[in-house]
DNA sequence: ATCCCGAGGG
DNA sequence: CCCTCTGGAT
């Protein structure tokens, strides 16, 4: 197993993520719980261009728990069909705006049992609504923030769960929130799954892999 | 461990 | 062609 960087290396290596990406710019900004829900929903095993593609139909035929609940399973399903597992997506989407309307009176709750509950919403799902919208401090570990923290060093853990506590147990403090948008930019533009561009990485000598691509 | 499941990249 | 993409439910 890989060795955990030192909590000095952390400090250098948020540094220069920040300096790199100030502001949690360019992704988008959602201007509801709903829509931030239904988007990282519907983001599962998609890409964010995926994504973005159908939320935008999507979003502009219903915008709430309610309308979307009118459009119906099959009218959601028709504007995501270009996403893949989208019939399951159109379900999970579908039976969490009942959900909503009927237990939550339109509103997305803001613990991670009631989310967790929600179906087609995991953990990862959770944590994102949960640190994103409601600005707790919830780890949410995808596939991007998995690799990134193990091949780096930055958090590593056999589990999702692992990387998570490994990322609340050795990120700095002032990190935290944005560790989260920091981590999935550097998956999504650097250390990617198969080329990691190591050559353009700013954390250099840093990483406890040092550009061996694996 | 398996299924879901389309688009884009290499 | 094969792999990967901000997973979740069974």
């Amino acid at each position: 197993m890989k060795p955990q960087l030192s909590y000095p290396d952390l400090v250098k290596a948020f540094t220069r993520f920040r300096d790199a990406e100030p502001e949690p710019k360019g992704e988008l900004v959602h201007d509801s719980a709903f829509t931030l829900l239904v988007a990282v929903v519907l983001s599962a095993q998609a890409t964010d261009r995926g994504v973005n593609k159908a939320t935008e139909p999507l979003f502009a035929a219903a915008r709430t728990p309610e309308a979307m609940l009118a459009l119906g399973e099959e009218g959601i399903a028709e504007h995501i069909k270009s996403i893949g597992l989208f019939r399951n997506k159109a379900k999970n989407v579908s039976k969490l705006s009942r959900i909503l309307v009927e237990e939550y009176g339109g509103e997305v709750p803001s613990s991670r049992a009631a989310l967790v509950a929600l179906p087609g919403v995991g953990r990862k799902t959770a944590n994102v609504v949960l640190n994103s919208w409601f600005k707790m401090p919830a780890q949410a570990v995808d596939t991007h923030i998995f690799r990134v923290g193990n091949r780096t060093g930055i958090a590593i853990g056999k589990d999702v769960i692992a990387v998570e506590r490994a990322i609340e147990d050795h990120v700095p403090a002032e990190f935290q929130l944005h560790a989260h948008h920091w981590l999935i930019l550097h998956g999504r533009y650097t250390c990617t799954a198969r080329n990691p561009k190591c050559g353009a990485c700013v954390l250099g000598d840093l990483c406890c892999n040092e550009g061996k691509t694996a």
